[in-house]
DNA sequence: CCTTTGATGTACT
DNA sequence: GTACATCAAAGGA
């Protein structure tokens, strides 16, 4: 028997720590998306942690603008970001407050709603590549910059909230480079996955691209 | 399986 | 102008 997954909602608290203490322990936690067709939920398998001021890699390191301004504010709130002209990413932020850091929501199983996220994600040839990458989970999820600076832990209507549900066990977390990130970002081995689930992401170096002509 | 390329908002040089 | 926390389509092996 395995036992059902805890639906007691995460607090403020779980996301108040260190994003390197936080994003292991997201993998097997519960997404629960609120749509007006109804509910989708995600369990996490991929994610990946941004330390803010001493990340190269991290939207925040270069201090707030208008995009990233969630991300300096308490933890427990969502960071959405709109990139490469079409996609969106979606970030939990942790704390401390002030520190701007965030972890990238990367990859998932759909556990419920699988046919409204499919919907969504026409062009996924099975369900387990519904959320396999961030642009996809976000996409599946239909989630957008209107979501920016929600409060993921406010559990009475909101659109998005997380729930404890099965903690990937510490022996089957994997670690290791941050996939696409560029320069010094990339040593870190910040991005966490769980052990032989077939909706992890596969990873991809960064690649330098040709210039347009 | 693999590689190449186009889609293009935002931040920065 | 150029890079970027990406994805999907098209074509080759």
């Amino acid at each position: 028997m395995i036992a059902a997954p805890d639906r007691t909602p995460l607090t403020r608290e779980f996301f108040d720590r260190p994003v390197l203490e936080v994003a292991p322990d997201l993998l097997g936690r519960v997404l629960v998306r609120t749509t007006p067709d109804g509910p989708i939920e995600l369990r996490l398998t991929e994610v990946e942690a941004y330390d803010g001021p001493n990340d190269p890699g991290s939207h925040a390191y270069r201090g707030p603008t208008a995009r990233n301004g969630v991300m300096f504010g308490p933890p427990g709130y969502v960071y959405v970001y709109f990139t490469y002209g079409m996609w969106h990413c979606m970030n939990l932020v942790c704390g401390p407050e002030g520190r701007a850091s965030a972890v990238l929501l990367r990859a998932g199983e759909i556990t419920e709603g699988a046919e409204l996220a499919r919907k969504r994600r026409l062009s996924a040839r099975n369900d387990r590549e519904l959320a396999k990458g961030p642009a996809r989970l976000a996409t599946a999820l239909g989630i957008d910059r209107a979501l920016d600076g929600t409060d993921a832990c406010a559990t009475e209507g909101s659109p998005l909230s997380l729930l404890a549900g099965t903690p990937v066990p510490s022996d089957q977390v994997r670690n290791g480079p941050r996939t696409g990130v560029s320069g010094d970002g990339g040593v870190h081995p910040w991005r966490f996955w769980a052990d032989n689930d077939p909706t992890v992401s596969p990873y991809r170096a960064h690649t330098p691209r040709r210039r347009r002509t």
